[in-house]
DNA sequence: AGAACTTTGTAGAACGTTCTCCATTGTTAG
DNA sequence: CTAACAATGGAGAACGTTCTACAAAGTTCT
C-alpha cells in the first residue's frame, strides 16, 4: 500500500506467515496445511496480489511463451494464434508475440530479446533461418517450429499435410473430369529446406503421377500479380489447362482476373482452386475452392507440444496436421 | 563458460573491472573513462554479453513495450504494427504484441500480465475496456490508447480523423453528382464511446449536411453479410440511394454483392465506398473506393509519444491521423 | 602548497521471487 | 517413554541487474 505494488512479503505481513510460506501457496508446492492455505488465499484476494514475472524469472519459470511471428500478414496466423491461447486458456501460462519481420537477422535479434526476456519455451512460426541456428536457439530454450517440413531432433515440429493437401485439389479436379491441371508456385531465392510451397508442389507432381497425368509446374510468386501472370502465361498455349491449382489464394485471386479479362467464365472454361482458405475465399462473390489448413488445431497443438517439453519430454516429435478441402464455386466439370 | 549465460560478473571479470562499471558502459551511464569503455565492450564482444531483461526488470527499465491487439483479424493491424517496429528499430526498445481478445475480460488479462511482466509502457489497440479501467492501467504504466476517440487526461492517444475520412468520402460523391447518398454502420450494445464508427458515421451525418442534403444512416454490422442485408434493404426503397458509403471495406464488399444480385451495375446503377482500403479493395477484381488509414504513421505516432511519455513527458497528448480517399473503380458519376 | 572541486571506479544494498536446507512440531513404533 | 520418522513452516541464500554512496585520484584555483 506504501507505493506501487503488492508483493509476496505484503501478503506474508498480512496473513502473518513467512514468505517462504506464501510462495509455497502461490506455486501450489508440497507441505502447506490446509489451514495455512486458506488464510494465505484470503490475504492474497484481499490485497489483490499477482506474482511479479520479472522476479520470478530470476529464479525459476517466467510463465510467458513466446512466438514469433515471421509475417504479420500471413492470413491465417490469427488462426494459428487463437489456437494457442485457446489451449493455453486454462493454464497460467500468457503468450506474447513478437513481430520478427521477414529478414532472417530481424528475425534472429527477436528470438533473441525472447530468450532474454526469459520466456519459457517458443513457437517459431515459418522461421527463415538456417538449421544450425535453429539449433542453437533450441539447445537455449524448449521450441516447436511450426510451418516447416523435416524437423530435427532437437526441437518439435508442426506442419500442415501439404502433401495430402495438393492431393485432395488434384483427386478433386480429377475427379470432375479434368485432365490438364497446371500448378502455379511461389519462386524462393532462400537457402531454406522444406518451405510449403515447394511440398505442395511436390504433393501436387505426386498425385498427378498417381493419375497418370504429366505435370504442369509454373513458378512466379504468391502475389495477386504473380498468379495473375501466371495464368496469362498458362492460359495463352495451345492446350491450355482446364484447370489451375494455386499453391496460395492470393495467387488465385489473381488467376481468377486473368481468367475474367481473358473471357473464361469460371468453373465452366477454367476451374480455379487456392490453398489457405483465407477468409474472402468464402465471400459469395468469389467463392473460392481451397485447402483448409485449420490453423486452430495447428496453434493448439504447438502450445500442447511445448508444454510438453517444458515440462521434461526431450524426445522430438513432429506433428502433420491435415487440411480439408473446402469445395465452392470456382470448381466444376471442364465444358466438353 | 560453465553454464548457460553470460552474465554482467564474467564480463567484469575478463575486463578486470568491478560489475558497477560495467553496468555503467553498458547503459551508458556518465563516468567512464574512454580505457574503461573500449577494455569493457572488447569484453563484451569477446563474450558475447547482452543483459538479462528479467534482472533488469527488477531495478529499473525492461526495455520492452507491450502492444494489446484486441482483434487480430483487424486487417490495418500489421500496418500499426510495421509503424510501430519501424519507429523503434533503431533503439534497443523490443515490442511484444498481447493478443487480448474480444473481451473486456480477456483483455483486462492481458493488460494485467503486461504490466507484470514490468514492460515499461504499453500501446492499446482499440481497447474495450471502461475509461476507469483505462485510467487505472494508466496510473500503473505508460499508455498510449490507438483508435478511440475522446482520450483522457492520463494517457495519449491517437486516433484516424474519421470524421474528415467520412468528409472525403461525401464529398468525392458529391462532387461526383450523388445526392442520394446512404451510410452503412456497425451496430454496437457496448457501452463504450468514442468508437471509430460512431465518429465516422457522426462525420457522414456533418458532411452530408454542410451539402445541404438529408442523411440516411442504416446501422447493421461490419461484416460482409451485415453489408449485404443492409445493401438489401436501402436498394429494395423506392427512392433508391445512388450510393452506399460503408463504413467498413468487408462491408462494402456485402454492398457489392448486394448489387450483383439486385442486377445493377457498379458504379454506373450503384457507387460504393469503404473505410479501411483493405489489402484486397485494390485488387484489379474488386478495385473499391476506400478511405485509407495510413497505419504505418498511426502507429509510428504512437511508438514516438509511448517513448516521450516514458521519458517524463506527463502533459497528455492526443494525435489526429488525415486519412486519405483512395478512388478507385466503384465509385462514379450517377446515371441520369 | 593546500583547499576545493571534478572525475573515475567500487562496494554493497536493493528489487521480488524461489528453493534448499533446517527447526519445530506431531505421530507412530518399539 | 523414547527413538524414529513424517509433516509443516521459516531463514536465508541465491538469481542478474541498477544505483546510491563513497573513496581515490586528478585538476584547478588561490
Amino acid at each position: 500500500m506504501t507505493s506501487g505494488r503488492v508483493t509476496i512479503a505484503d501478503v506474508a505481513r498480512r496473513a502473518g506467515v513467512s514468505t517462504a510460506a506464501v510462495s509455497k501457496v502461490v506455486r501450489g508446492a508440497y507441505g502447506v496445511s490446509a489451514e495455512m492455505q486458506t488464510k494465505v488465499t484470503q490475504a492474497i484476494d484481499e490485497l489483490g496480489y499477482r506474482p511479479h514475472a520479472a522476479a520470478r524469472a530470476l529464479r525459476g519459470r517466467t510463465y510467458t511463451l513466446g512466438v514469433m511471428l515471421s509475417d504479420t500478414r500471413n492470413p491465417f496466423f490469427p488462426d494459428i494464434i487463437e489456437g494457442v491461447t485457446g489451449r493455453l486458456g486454462d493454464t497460467e501460462y500468457q503468450v506474447l508475440l513478437g513481430p520478427g519481420g521477414i529478414e532472417p537477422k530481424t528475425q534472429a535479434r527477436m528470438t533473441d530479446a525472447m530468450i532474454d526476456r526469459s520466456m519459457d519455451g517458443l513457437i517459431l512460426i515459418s522461421p527463415v533461418m538456417t538449421d544450425a541456428e535453429l539449433a542453437a536457439i533450441a539447445a537455449a530454450v524448449p521450441v516447436v517450429v511450426v510451418g516447416r517440413h523435416g524437423g530435427a531432433a532437437a526441437y518439435d515440429a508442426v506442419v500442415d499435410d501439404d502433401v495430402m493437401g495438393a492431393r485432395l485439389v488434384v483427386d478433386h479436379l480429377v475427379g470432375l473430369g479434368h485432365t490438364r491441371i497446371a500448378h502455379i508456385t511461389h519462386l524462393e531465392r532462400a537457402r531454406a529446406q522444406g518451405l510449403p510451397h515447394m511440398v505442395r508442389a511436390e504433393g501436387y507432381r505426386q498425385a498427378m503421377r498417381a493419375h497418370g497425368l504429366a505435370d504442369d509446374v509454373l513458378a512466379t510468386s504468391f502475389t495477386e500479380e504473380g498468379g495473375f501472370e501466371g495464368a496469362r502465361e498458362l492460359l495463352a498455349r495451345d492446350d491450355r489447362p482446364t484447370a489451375i491449382f494455386a499453391g496460395a489464394d492470393i495467387a488465385a485471386l489473381g488467376v481468377l482476373r486473368a481468367a475474367d479479362e481473358a473471357g473464361l467464365s469460371v468453373p465452366e472454361d477454367l476451374s480455379v482452386a487456392g490453398y489457405d482458405n483465407i477468409g474472402i475465399a468464402s465471400l459469395k462473390r468469389i467463392s473460392l475452392t481451397s485447402v483448409d489448413q485449420d490453423g486452430h488445431v495447428i496453434g493448439a497443438t504447438a502450445a500442447r507440444l511445448l508444454v510438453e517439453r517444458i515440462e521434461g519430454r526431450t524426445r522430438s516429435v513432429t506433428s502433420s496436421v491435415s487440411p480439408t478441402l473446402i469445395v465452392r464455386g470456382t470448381t466444376g466439370p471442364p465444358r466438353r
